[in-house]
DNA sequence: GTTGGCACTCTCTTCTATCGAGTGCTAATA
DNA sequence: TATTAGCACTCGATAGAAGAGAGTGCCAAC
């Protein structure tokens, strides 16, 4: 019982296909037409009583034709649906875009989650893990006695800086003795391991008796605790009204307050497996309550310094999944080969498309 | 004909009260109750009639109660309504969340917009007007032989960096040089001054035959542009949804591409006159056709720099003006504090608050 | 100038009838 | 045994009709 016949399989697919295009509940006579197996509507309809019983596909009502369940898409998703290559249009696409927007923007999850909702229509989010970020360089430039500039390099890359306005003046050799020590000792240590101890210690090296040194190393602690903290920006929510399924304004209105909110989402953003893996999460898989009944499709991609960002893409269980997959996957890709730190495929490669569910595989 | 009694006025405003709590047409009845002033609802019919004569109400259909015209909301914007004074808790609340919020992120509008949309709960925009930033020091800092991050200081004391990777090799000697030549001929002036000229003779003079100074130049280039480009930021859109006039997803759908569109919104933003106001443009004052049928209230505060910051919320043309424009002004009030020049009121003091409309005055 | 009374209008809701897509079942067929 | 044609049946969707209710406009009285 746990097989499945291939004309089933046809059949299945053809269903989702077409429910996916029209958002319908799809008849028998249809399929009939589409998927050209030579056979009747009388036949298919025999076949599709026996989907519904599978679990396959299930009827709003008796007189209507066939929706597919989630556990349908999952089988859909796992076995049925072609693995769509991107036209060469679309790759050149998102590699022009993705060149254009990160050339200067280095790691701005904004632009991810934007580009994603672009591509793929639907809203898009982006996040970055947690991840261990500590401190490369320190240091400080001396603007005028009242004046300094702190700038900090991070493992992963990324530079931050401050201005600090002083009430009071310090010497430029003062700064310099600042920005020595704390080159020295406040580099390549984590965040908790900037204690008071360490501040203090530093402070009476540098002979500073202005409090100049807890300034300073506030600002590390700060910037080491934004860049260790995963954040997330949600793009296109808007676009959830061009579907029929989100017609209901509050159903509308409760997903996309939601997305808003931002990161507490995707509870499944830290048993993420690896790079070049795309996952597809449908309906009730999904651990948030308000996702229920809709899915997501997540990417993953190497952000550099051992810092892992996720793309997801959120939409009705009626999801054109293939397309969004291909996207999400060629999309992951070019943004672990511009950020991340390893060896890279060649631009403009399609790379394999490895799709992963949840642990049931959508048979009985 | 161009007067207006004083029960008029006291019955428009009652109408438009009504009308903005419960978003449903407003009878005779109900205003005899609601506004006391000793008459049946039969006078009030006779004055609604002729507020209807004169463009301030309209009704949907015969026998429905009466709602506001744009002319009625302007009359009551400039007029009649009450000008509300936030409640200490209020202002204790945003005077919170601006040091919470603006303590680091100096001036990412980003999170005004995002502020200002939490305060009111209608869609919320910011942007910044066209400024002409200039640097203020430059500053190169090496890391090793290939690597060198570049730090500008601006004109509005914001400060940028960029890491440069070279796949050539650098010594000290050359960076400082660059370092001090750029300091010297590329602070002051403004983007367009600087010209392929200027930076051959930098070129020249620091002895670079590898080119650095147009990479150092183009960065420079990118920073001003990019500071004194106006940017914007919206939050909130999904706010719409919970408004009854955008039940039709459809036109919530409209209104909400419109808005994430961003910036080209509020032509406006040019001919705005000075701190301290509060702007109101009610459905059809709207430039863009998509907000012909909604309102925007838009205040202004000093960003520091001779540049500007706009604050908008958008809403149905049935909009709470008072709260809204009074939170705004605070908002707006506070932010000029923080980020403005000049010298500041003291905080947690109700600045006042003065509302300009467009041209017309809402009599005939 | 104000008020009560009353017929009138128009939307909104509810109910009913009809239509049609699509099914499930049965009996005939290859 | 698998497939097919035929047909009665189900049930949502649509349209029209009836009734309720809110609110008006107007008139005559105060």
């Amino acid at each position: 019982m746990s097989t499945i016949s291939e004309r089933k399989k046809k059949i299945l697919a053809a269903v989702v296909d077409e429910y996916i295009r029209t958002a319908e509940p799809v008849g028998s006579k249809a399929i009939a037409q589409s998927a050209h197996l030579g056979c009747s509507p009388a036949t298919i309809r025999n076949e599709l009583a026996e989907l519904v019983n599978m679990g396959y596909l299930e009827q709003p009502h008796t007189s209507a034709g066939r929706v597919p369940t989630p556990m349908g898409y999952r089988m859909y998703v796992n076995e049925l649906m072609d693995r769509q290559k991107l036209s060469l249009e679309e790759t050149e696409d998102i590699n022009r875009r993705l060149n254009q927007k990160l050339q200067e923007l280095d790691d701005t999850i904004d632009n991810v989650s934007r580009l994603a909702s672009q591509l793929t229509d639907y809203p898009a989010l982006a996040l970055t893990t947690q991840s261990t970020v500590t401190i490369k360089r320190f240091d400080i430039i001396y603007v005028d006695a009242n004046t300094f500039i702190l700038v900090v390099m991070l493992s992963n890359n990324s530079v931050r800086n401050k201005l600090v306005r002083l009430p009071i003046s310090v010497d430029q050799n003062m700064i310099r003795r600042l920005s020595s020590l704390f080159n020295a000792s406040f580099t390549g240590i984590t965040e908790d391991q900037i204690t008071p101890l360490l501040i203090n210690s530093t402070e009476r090296a540098a002979d500073d008796s202005m409090g100049l040194s807890s300034v300073i190393a506030a600002f590390a602690i700060e910037v080491l605790t934004e860049s260790s903290t995963p954040s997330a920006s949600v793009s296109g929510e808007n676009r959830l009204l061009g579907q029929p399924e989100f017609r209901d304004p509050d159903k509308a209105h409760r997903l996309m307050s939601y997305l808003s909110g931002g990161g507490h989402i995707l509870p499944e953003a830290d048993s993420f497996g690896g790079t070049d893996e795309v996952r597809v999460l449908i309906g009730p898989e999904n651990v948030a309550e308000e996702l229920k009944d809709s899915s997501v499709v997540i990417a993953s991609y190497d952000a550099g310094d051992n810092t892992r960002g996720l793309i997801g893409v959120v939409g009705p269980t009626r999801m054109d999944y293939s397309a969004v997959a291909a996207k999400l996957s060629f999309l992951a890709a070019g943004l672990s080969r511009r950020l991340g730190g390893g060896e890279a495929p060649p631009e403009g490669m399609h790379n394999k498309l490895i799709i992963k569910g949840d642990s049931s595989d959508g048979s009985r």
